[in-house]
DNA sequence: ACGAGGATGCTCT
DNA sequence: GAGCATCCTCGTG
């Protein structure tokens, strides 16, 4: 077991969001540790009509506009990139590329393996363990990660991403990515085949594979 | 199992 | 004012 550090996500937003699935979410709470295996992951890259980083640059004329959302997705490899979506639930990304390419791997859904007390606490009214993590507004909440955490390092305690062995042996499927609207052409979602606490969403251009690793 | 509809607030046009 | 990288509840089958 080894802490994933920034070289790992230095690297083309496409590997980066393969080789995290199997890895391990760990976030070191105050009231107790939580982690999960991850088993779905989405790819965000710069030149992507579906990523916030999408048209930022030339919008503001080569400059970067500090307060214009997407702008956090420019940080250095290794950085949280948490925002609120729909309102309602924070969304949790890690920041890849080198700095100033502007790209993102989106946690989807993790396997909970240990804090399964804390994440219920998390998550009152869920019944079902596989339904605590099985989306990435709850994982989210399962794991309390929250706009605090935007901009923060995650090569480190208190959230930080742990790799494993077993990767090798995961059957890898991809499709297209879900809920969005422009980008549905792209299959850059990556998840594990015929895992259960895979998210239940469809992917947006309704083709449920592509071609697997 | 699956689909429709509502919640809810921030960002951008 | 529309859209949003979502989730939950409540229908029907």
């Amino acid at each position: 077991m080894s802490v994933l550090g920034q070289d790992f996500f230095a690297r083309p937003t496409l590997e980066v969001a393969r080789d995290l699935i199997g890895v391990t979410l760990v976030h070191e709470h105050k009231k107790g540790k939580i982690s999960g295996r991850i088993v779905e992951t989405e790819a965000y890259t710069q030149d992507d009509p579906a990523s916030h980083s999408f048209g930022v640059l030339d919008r503001v004329k080569g400059r970067l506009h500090v307060k214009r959302r997407g702008y956090g997705l420019f940080e250095a490899p290794g950085t949280a990139y948490v925002y609120l979506t729909y309102g309602m639930y924070w969304l949790f990304n890690v920041v890849t590329e080198p700095a100033g390419i502007g790209g993102a791997v989106l946690i989807r859904a993790v396997e909970p393996l240990e804090g399964l007390d804390l994440m219920r606490a998390h998550r009152p009214g869920v019944r079902k363990e596989k339904d605590l993590t099985n989306g990435p507004g709850k994982l989210a909440l399962a794991f309390g990660i929250d706009g605090r955490f935007h901009k923060r390092m995650l090569t480190g305690s208190p959230l930080f991403f742990e790799d494993t062995s077993e990767k090798s042996t995961l059957a890898i499927g991809t499709s297209s990515r879900i809920g969005i609207r422009r980008g549905t052409e792209f299959p850059w979602r990556f998840f594990v085949r015929n895992n259960p606490f895979v998210s239940p969403g469809k992917p947006s251009d309704h083709v449920l594979s592509g071609r697997d690793f």
